[in-house]
DNA sequence: TATTGTTATACTCTATAACTATA
DNA sequence: TATAGTTATAGAGTATAACAATA
């Protein structure tokens, strides 16, 4: 059974891959800031999707998912056609150039990772890639809708302070 | 070897991490922002420390650090005692109140992760804390210092647009 | 002069809320 | 009336740069 600490251990070191991806982040070109890499991505693994799917995918508000995907058609990395069954909303596509950027991105993270994971065995490697992707599908049910967060908790616990 | 797409792989799973990392953070209480938790982690761990090491340990600028630390102490979580070898600097101290605070996110951090976790084995999230752990190790010795970043490849690749 | 921190400023990412257009 | 998306606004997190105090 997993303990409390484990759990709290598990918290802080989730915690600690903002680091990492600060440092990651590095590697990508000025205009492409690194919020729009996981857009890109997720439409080339998807496929042509509606911004409510994106937003879902993401698990990120659909207000912020909007300004994300505006900045990539301006760069002309994502299009919008129109979508025949609703036309309310507009279909987001991924461009060859939008590929292209992907591409280029794919070789400048293993530039920024292989160099300090040279002496990782491949095998954990993957590992490592199946259990945060277990994770995020673990929680992903617990989207910010109400009543799914993790306990509201009242705050009024042991450790306030309240004066 | 890992490849390429492995890599890449990593570099996405890694980013989807914020999305857990920001559902996990709903269960702190309003005035413990989630930056102010890794600090008190790392004070409860280390024991006394001085700014610097603190920015060091966490991978965050010193300024940055600063702020949050000014946040916990002036809500009695961490305590700044005189450095007798060096007046430039003070100690930073965990407080009874911030150990108790430390307590308290514990406990609610279980309450988060044990729902969608429950089917996790123990072994899994054990292995998960270790490889996050031995990836910020890996990676550690590339702080944002120049000349250390991954390869900044000065921006002019093939999917760069100039236009 | 070099180092330790602090503070001012700016930029990125995110969420909430008000609003428009279509179903 | 309900839903898809856009935009305005606000808040948290971070980095850079200018500054003060001490070594």
């Amino acid at each position: 059974m997993t303990t409390q600490e484990q759990y709290a251990e598990l918290a802080r070191q989730l915690g600690g891959v903002g680091a990492v991806n600060r440092w990651i982040a590095r590697s990508l070109p000025d205009d492409c800031p690194p919020a729009c890499v996981g857009l890109l991505s997720v439409l080339q693994r998807h496929g042509e999707a509606r911004l409510g799917q994106l937003s879902d995918l993401l698990a990120i508000d659909l207000s912020v998912t909007s300004r994300h995907v505006t900045h990539a058609v301006e760069r002309g990395w994502v299009a919008r056609v129109p979508d025949p069954h609703d036309r309310r909303s507009r279909l987001l596509r991924l461009t060859p150039a939008g590929a292209a950027l992907l591409a280029e991105l794919g070789r400048r993270y293993t530039d920024a990772l292989s160099a300090g994971l040279a002496e990782w065995p491949e095998e954990d490697v993957v590992r490592l890639v199946e259990l945060l992707t277990r994770l995020r599908d673990s929680l992903q049910g617990c989207r910010p809708r109400p009543g799914c967060g993790p306990a509201p908790r009242s705050a009024g616990a042991s450790a306030d302070r309240s004066d």
